[in-house]
DNA sequence: GGATCCTTCTTCTTCTTC
């Protein structure tokens, strides 16, 4: 096997004609058999060059990364003048729970869920959703990654199959999100396998075991507004997961999210529903708690990350921040 | 009927040993 060292010892950085290999040729040379002994290159000053062989070594493809290209474009362009990023707190604050005496829960009402559709007769399409707050207020790390992770898709799979491969993700998405639906108004019991499509089959046995510590589902793909904050959204569902009332958002990734930290923003939009859940008057209880459920195709199991009231309340506060800096952009 | 909306997803990478 190479070691690093090995990779030091036939140290290609040295070569001039090297230099002006691109970085995907460079690590293609990485990978010749190295000469153990009488190596051409033993004589080179490894010390010297070791910082710029641990640059280009630092990354397969591209050794940038958002710092190094702030760094270069400040370099070459001079210092930037940048718009005003979110900052941890927010500067006004608005409460994530409303009346307190209707808290926790949630009545005894047993009844079937509710299903508030989406009414934009008065606010209009003036109103701002959760996902356009959150889509245009992401940071600039995550738009350079975003990026880069598109560039790389469209190489592999030209532009046509990139659209498909996205539509493709779109779709098993919300099959995922109406079986489910599916499942929880027929009391949280699963059809048999078969009577499922193969896209979905997988990710529902995925949250197979998540569903049966559900109960008393109370509103499934639901519209929830905040008349203060002015915001609307759609909840994926509201119900109790091992006994405490929860806003649900379901997911399907390709990739395992073990931790909360994998799962990006959601626990900001899980929260942004919650608290216009709480503010808004069709919703006769609050909801403190919230639960991602990450489903995957394959069948394993689906994490289930669970947001307890002080961390909803910490990505009350992030959502706030962001939610103001969409409006100060506007 | 057409247009628009909400949502559906996508990021996280560096280190150098056996």
């Amino acid at each position: 096997m190479f070691s690093f060292k090995r990779v030091v010892y036939t140290g290609r950085v040295i070569v001039p004609q090297c230099a002006s290999l691109s970085v995907n040729n460079f690590s293609a040379c990485q990978f010749l058999p190295s000469p153990k002994r009488h190596s051409p290159y033993s004589s080179v000053d490894s010390e010297r060059y070791s910082s710029l062989v641990k640059s280009v070594m630092s990354s397969k493809v591209s050794s940038q990364t958002p710092e190094t290209l702030k760094a270069e474009d400040e370099h070459i362009f001079g210092p930037v003048v940048r718009e005003q990023t979110p900052s941890s707190e927010p500067k006004t604050f608005h409460p994530f729970l409303q009346h307190k005496d209707t808290l926790e829960t949630g009545g005894d009402s047993r009844g079937p869920p509710v299903r508030i559709p989406l009414n934009r007769g008065q606010g209009g399409a003036s109103v701002p959703s959760v996902t356009r707050i959150l889509q245009q207020t992401l940071s600039p790390d995550q738009i350079f990654y975003l990026d880069r992770w598109k560039r790389r898709m469209i190489e592999k799979l030209g532009e046509e199959g990139f659209e498909q491969y996205s539509q493709a993700l779109f779709r098993q998405g919300k099959l995922f999100h109406s079986a489910v639906e599916d499942a929880l108004t027929s009391g949280g019991a699963l059809k048999r396998k078969k009577e499922y499509t193969p896209e979905v089959r997988g990710y529902l046995e995925s949250i197979s075991h998540t569903l049966e510590d559900m109960s008393e589902v109370k509103a499934i793909e639901s519209a929830v507004q905040h008349q203060k904050l002015n915001y609307i959204g759609i909840a994926d569902c509201v119900a109790r997961y091992r006994g405490v009332l929860c806003v649900i958002d379901w997911k399907t990734s390709e990739k395992p999210k073990p931790f909360l930290s994998n799962t990006f923003d959601n626990p900001i939009q899980v929260a942004a529903y919650a608290g216009a859940l709480n503010s808004d008057a069709n919703y006769k209880y609050q909801v403190e708690n919230g639960l991602i459920v990450v489903a995957y195709k394959d069948g394993s199991p689906a994490h289930a990350h669970r947001l307890k009231s002080e961390l909803m309340l910490e990505y009350w506060n992030t959502w706030l921040t962001r939610l103001e800096y969409y409006n100060e952009k506007r």
